[in-house]
DNA sequence: TGGGCCGTTGAAATCGATTACAGCCGGCAG
DNA sequence: CTGCCGGCTGTAATCGATTTCAACGGCCCA
């Protein structure tokens, strides 16, 4: 009669050794000898043993593995940044598991479960978490917060400088010759959308252009709110000849809705987006945006968390990352009045 | 001198009971007093006591959590997938954990680490993992198969009839008269690809219309090779009136490139995609494709993941979900010749 | 010849929660 | 008055791997 699986103890009977001394075989080859480690690899062969992760986790207190929270799968934004953060976890030899924070189903306080027993180190892309949740105790792991960050919660962060990206756009769009620019906004609650409508305003004082407040179109970074965005634009009596859209899915909803109704871009109005997402070379006109680097928003964050993990006393850093604009063909200059 | 962290021993001492009756109030509360209960609630309330999941994970055996493996998180069809399946297993208590199979740093073979101690089940939406790792043992999880599939796998199978989905693409440019139908194909390899390509033909078959191997041309899923696809179809002496690409992505570069070669969709070429990702409504023109109902796939998928948990003896099932013709503004009735 | 060290190994404690089993107590039926 | 049952609780075994500690054998050097 055989048992359901092979543990240690079994492969330590078939090679004719003790557990220990399968244990050491296998996590620290070089202080076997060299016959009882053939010995133990056979017997593992023999007996298809695989290790408990249950039991191993449990000892050793740690799981190797990191949690990457992010707001919404849907966005095709964050794939390229956790493929960055795979690639130097693997190669660190940690596993990443990615959880969707939004969700019908999904708890809130799905952060709160996220305990050492479970994970050793917490990458959090999504700024609207409660903070409550976070604060450091002695359960909480590492963590470190990317893209979006939480103002009450003291962590690393890894960023992009949201306000000089925006204030590329605006110069950018100031450059052509364009004097009424218009800003589709993110979401209120969201930080992201609060730096980069900071950083258009600055600019577009510091080219002494006028800020109107009706110039600021509400969104929520979706692709259906920038249709909304384009709809408004479109009501306005009295329209700006370029528009920066605080996300590349708002502007492509802008440009859709627009081109709809009988306009061309950009003959007619100018179009700016943020994140460069794949597509966006794509469409027609090309999208004019500004480039995150996100496979290196990834990797600095996996960076971030290794070292935080090996030692957790570091500060909190903050890591701002470059951005560029990336000139293409929804931006020119505006037509003569 | 306090621990690190609390054990269910010291809720134990502070409520003045067994850890056993602790274990007891916490998972099964009705089994216990009402009074015991209350000072328990009280003792882990005091203590800031979290269960240990490492812990209870080996004695239980099972982890409450389930794996997905998607083959690239880059591609956005899987978002609303992944939040199908993380509903309804939070619905039942279960995690979801989403692994990329792909990228650097991420080893091939990364489904033989998912043994039962790693995950109670396993979703597999890589058709090309290699099935040697999956073959049913002791060891591995309950799995299914959603989207793609591992011919030499005998699991349970969430999928669309993708033959019929090129059957309606292929039906709906005959309707409009089109006789010059040409294919964009997705990757060689892949499962999906092949069964759409099987389904272009039989259904050309079914119209009396020509089945030309020129006017297959290769392609991968990805924007690119969509416009690799467009030059080929600029290059060819003899062009067909429409093109049904076998993903959304295809279309969507396909269509960019064609313009930006001076064509016009659908006036001088019609187009059809596959998948009606978030974004194919709001290109211009508007992308006439074939839905796949995600959330439902995801919700399929889940449900039987969780019954196979529930009873791993449960015979290897084929769900078919329905697919749906969009009809939006990339196909017309053919120029006149 | 004896002492000490090194390389290798095994016995047993440990990680922290769950659960089988047994025991206790009060109430009720015979 | 005895025996049984049911509700509640505690003791201790258990899950499976890791790791501490001690011990053993062989070798070198004094």
């Amino acid at each position: 009669m055989d048992r359901i699986t092979p543990r240690i103890r079994d492969v330590a009977q078939v090679a004719g050794v003790s557990p220990a001394t399968v244990s050491r075989a296998l996590s620290k080859p070089d202080v076997v000898s060299p016959e009882t480690l053939e010995a133990v690899r056979a017997a593992v062969a023999q007996t298809g043993y695989t290790i408990n992760h249950a039991a191993r986790n449990l000892r050793q207190k740690r799981t190797m593995s990191v949690v990457a929270l992010v707001p919404n799968l849907a966005n095709p934004f964050f794939s390229r940044i956790l493929a960055g953060v795979s690639a130097v976890l693997a190669q660190a030899g940690y596993n990443l598991l990615v959880v969707d924070t939004e969700g019908p189903g999904v708890d809130r306080h799905i952060a709160r479960t996220l305990d050492r027993s479970r994970a050793d180190g917490l990458i959090v892309f999504d700024g609207l978490l409660p903070p409550e949740d976070l604060q450091p105790d002695r359960l909480r792991p590492p963590l470190v917060m990317a893209c979006e960050w939480i103002e009450d919660l003291a962590a690393p962060r890894i960023r992009i400088d949201n306000a000089a990206g925006a204030g590329l756009a605006i110069a950018h769009l100031a450059r052509l010759g364009h004097r009424r620019i218009g800003h589709l906004l993110g979401p209120e609650a969201n930080v992201l959308a609060r730096a980069r409508a900071d950083g258009v305003r600055q600019e577009l004082a510091a080219h002494d252009l006028p800020v109107r407040p009706e110039w600021f179109l509400p969104g929520d970074f979706s692709l259906e709110s920038g249709r909304r965005g384009a709809r408004d634009w479109i009501a306005m009596a009295d329209r700006p000849t370029a528009v920066f859209c605080a996300s590349d899915q708002m502007a492509c909803g802008f440009i859709a809705e627009v081109q709809r109704r009988g306009f061309r871009v950009p003959q007619d109005v100018s179009v700016v987006g943020f994140d460069n997402i794949d597509l966006v070379d794509h469409i027609t006109p090309a999208l004019t945006t500004i480039r995150q680097p996100r496979w290196s928003i990834g990797e600095a964050a996996a960076r971030v968390i290794l070292s935080l993990m090996a030692d957790a006393a570091a500060p909190p850093s903050d890591t701002l990352l470059p951005v560029e604009l990336i000139e293409r063909e929804s931006t020119s200059a505006p037509a003569a009045p």
